[in-house]
DNA sequence: GCCAACGTTGGC
DNA sequence: GCCAACGTTGGC
């Protein structure tokens, strides 16, 4: 069991339409590193849900329902998507302020490498950032 | 709206 | 293979 953080800008694609849509292609990622950890998801693995620029909290947990295969949005071969699919909305969002001042939180990739969207998290972040939504 | 950080591209 | 130029991301 591994664990994920994706981001994705609250007006491009936000929880709330993931919700409504029930499972999504998270397809359109253009970065070797994140295609790197797209195709070291395994099915049911946790995901958390990040909205960047509009918000910066994380909002929800996913989990994945379809390991990687070709990017159907591209010819490249070079590119992967998964499916994801929402487990549930986190009672609290847990904002980057809270993330920057946690110290069981403020080592995590997305502090440190806030640029890339698919990035992996660890089992003691996860399980904090859990622990704090339901504060 | 600005700009720092980062990845990618292309000339050499 | 280096690195300057450029584009994009995302926090502020």
């Amino acid at each position: 069991m591994n664990y994920w953080l994706v981001k994705s800008e609250p007006d491009a694609y936000s929880w709330k339409k993931f919700l409504e849509e029930k499972q999504t292609v998270w397809s359109g990622i253009r970065n070797f590193q994140a295609r790197n950890n797209l195709r070291t998801m395994k099915t049911g693995d946790n995901v958390l849900f990040y909205h960047s620029n509009v918000g910066k909290e994380i909002v929800g947990v996913a989990k994945v329902i379809q390991e990687a295969y070709q990017d159907p949005t591209t010819k490249e071969t070079a590119w992967l998507t998964v499916d994801l699919q929402p487990i549930r909305t986190l009672k609290k969002a847990i904002t980057l302020d809270e993330i920057k001042s946690d110290s069981k939180l403020n080592e995590m990739v997305l502090l440190k490498n806030s640029r890339l969207s698919v990035q992996p998290v660890t089992k003691e972040e996860f399980e904090r950032v859990i622990e704090l939504s339901k504060k």
